[in-house]
RNA sequence: CGGGGCGUAGCGUAGUGGCUAGCGCGCCUGCUUUGGGAGCAGGAGACCGUGGGUUCGAAUCCCUCCGCCCCGACCA
């Protein structure tokens, strides 16, 4: 039971000025959390147990899917990194220290090296697997730019798991059943989400999906079709295109366009000068990059912008993408900026992508290749050609759902859990493989999955919450009822406690606010920031023999019978 | 890493060159009060982020560093 009188709490009456989001802010508030440094808190007592709630039920789910829970230390070795060169590729983000004799070491960011060789040192065999296994663990990334209280922390606590098989059938099947049992966690902890593909299949053979909870505060956009669900990320977003029929455009004819290095300005000037009749959608935007070094030429309509994320996302094995700056043009006279055609691509050398919109047989209005000049009825297939169609313009409300072409929305979400199918990548570097029926040893196929154990209590707080405080489902509350005694008699007081015995005993967790010194106002503003689902008030009812029952969610009050209040409890809590 | 903002008591803040740094919340003592963050009286609590400089005089002006927040880049 947790009694206020002496419970380590302190609720503050105003935000903390450095707090932006309501988990944040309410989270401090009502004395959940504190911060440390950027990106790193710590927990008082209702926070650990909020925080213990949430765990529970992910290992419960974790447990009943016939996961087994092991442990790691978050102080790791470099070795294992090294052989991955994830100790290089990880960059700024980790966590890098000394011990006293100069060995490198790191606190772990995520333990794909650590699981794998877990399982190399004690498994060798096709007959022991499949194999799943999980940690909650504390995880340390230091990241570029921490948010949003403990939303984008630089530690955080996070449960992740490995499967481990011998073939891709086998891997799928695991894939699955995390899928599933994140699913029913998620809905146990009273989470809104979506899972969207976070990758589109011009990446390859490996799947991933992550569950977004939507929230306006949330990091991530994502794509949601209103009529049949379909939900992506908007990097994986891939565009529907109606086939048409172009007929057969006129040869290409050059246009005098002075001073029309925009699109807005070419428009302007096609209708006027030429009574074109055109908007941006039928210019032709020419968009150079480059690409590790080569430069790329990106077609997309003039009325889109290219999204350099879904460019990168869906350019394989590119690491570095950069526009044309002044200097690159300047190298390439040929490529008038401004003014760049597709046309001439072959000739300049330059590989071209096209976003679908820009199908074989279209015709547009595009540079010449000439200051102060375009081109019109360029038809793709006849004057040009592309090395390939990706995925690279804005995807903007109201496209076409790639399923159902209905008109898409955009939201924003926080990234609650995902799930990835890895492949041989790790078990290949780090050399774990079993030996098959044959005795003939097979590199094993692993997956990894994970859940943002305390981004999750903020992202509950997050969805779950109004003006006046937090609202907890019952499964994290720190307690299910919150118990307040009011008035300076005793009998108040008695009763409360006799209530609270009484649930606890029942398997009931109570908040019992018995403080003799605080006034009503007090303890019903603390009640309600502080979020349990139930509150009880006993106080001057109990002259007419009645408490009052408050759920915190819909704030919906009712007079209650002293006798009943237990039996009403204990048949709304489940 | 680029852009912007901020650093004064546990929290929220006032103070833009001048005397003992002010207020609210919270905290302590006493009295009073107990169904919506009560009242009165008294009190404790601040190296004004750090270091340097300008000045007769600096929380206040200038520079360094540190820290925090926001936008962007980044985010297995």
């Amino acid at each position: 039971m947790l009694r206020m009188s002496s419970l380590f709490l302190r609720t503050l009456r105003d935000d903390p000025s450095d707090a932006a989001v309501a988990s944040h802010k309410l989270l401090v508030r009502a004395g959940y959390i504190r911060p440390i440094a950027a990106g790193i808190f710590s927990w008082l007592p209702l926070g650990v147990i909020a925080l213990r709630n949430v765990e529970r039920v992910i290992r419960k789910e974790m447990d009943r899917a016939g996961f087994q829970e092991v442990h790691f230390p978050a102080l790791l070795p470099k070795d294992p990194y090294e052989k991955t060169n994830r100790w290089e590729e990880y960059g700024p983000a980790l966590f890098r220290l000394q011990d006293r004799k100069g060995s490198d070491y790191l606190l772990g960011p995520t333990h794909e090296e650590m699981f794998t060789l877990m399982v190399k040192g004690e498994y060798s065999s096709y007959k022991d697997l499949p194999l799943s296994i999980y940690q909650i663990q504390t995880k340390y990334r230091d990241e570029a730019r921490p948010r949003s209280g403990i939303i984008r922390g630089r530690e955080f606590v996070m449960k992740d798991s490995y499967s481990f098989d011998v073939d891709d059938e086998g891997l799928e099947i695991s894939y699955q059943k995390h899928r599933e049992a994140y699913v029913s966690t998620f809905n146990r902890l009273g989470l809104k989400f979506n899972i969207v593909s976070a990758m589109s299949g011009a990446m390859g053979g490996s799947k991933s999906e992550e569950f977004l909870a939507p929230c306006s505060t949330g990091e991530d956009t994502y794509v949601l079709c209103p009529k049949c669900g379909y939900a992506a990320n908007v990097e994986a977003m891939t565009t529907k295109v109606e086939a048409k029929d172009f007929g057969n455009p006129p040869a290409m004819e050059i246009l005098d366009t002075p001073d029309t290095p925009t699109i807005d300005s070419l428009v302007e000037v096609m209708n006027s000068k030429y009574a074109a009749n055109v908007t941006g959608a039928d210019t032709l935007k020419n968009v150079l990059l480059i690409a590790d070094g080569q430069p790329i030429s990106v077609l997309v309509p003039g009325d889109r912008e290219v999204d350099l994320k879904r460019l990168e996302a869906n350019l394989p094995g590119v690491q570095e993408l950069r526009l044309f700056e002044d200097a690159d043009f300047a190298k390439r006279p040929e490529l008038v900026k401004g003014y760049v055609g597709p046309q001439d691509a072959k000739k300049f050398g330059l590989k071209l992508y096209a976003d679908p919109r820009v199908q074989v047989g279209s015709h547009w209005i595009t540079g010449a290749n000439q200051k102060n000049k375009h081109m019109r009825y360029v038809t793709h297939g006849r004057d040009f050609t592309v090395d390939g169609f990706i995925e690279v313009a804005e995807v903007r409300e109201g496209d076409a759902c790639p399923s159902c072409a209905t008109a898409v929305v955009i939201d924003r979400a926080i990234e609650i859990g995902h799930i990835f199918q890895l492949g041989r990548k790790y078990a290949q570097a780090l050399d774990l493989t079993v030996l098959d029926k044959e005795g003939k040893a097979r590199v094993v196929t692993m997956g990894s999955y994970g859940i943002g154990v305390s981004r999750a209590v903020a992202a509950i707080a997050e969805q779950s919450h109004d003006e006046i405080g937090l609202v907890w489902p019952e499964e994290i509350a720190p307690a299910k009822v919150h118990i307040v005694a009011t008035g300076k008699e005793d009998l108040p007081f008695a009763t409360a406690e006799k209530f609270a015995q009484q649930l606890e005993e029942t398997g009931i967790s109570v908040m019992l606010d018995d403080r003799k010194d605080a006034s009503p106002g007090v303890k019903f503003k603390d009640a309600e920031l502080i979020g349990n689902p139930y509150i009880v008030i006993v106080g001057k009812g109990l002259q007419d023999g009645k408490v009052e029952l408050r759920v915190r969610k819909s704030g919906e009050k009712s007079e209650l019978p002293v006798g009943d209040l237990i039996s009403h409890l204990t048949k709304l809590i489940g």
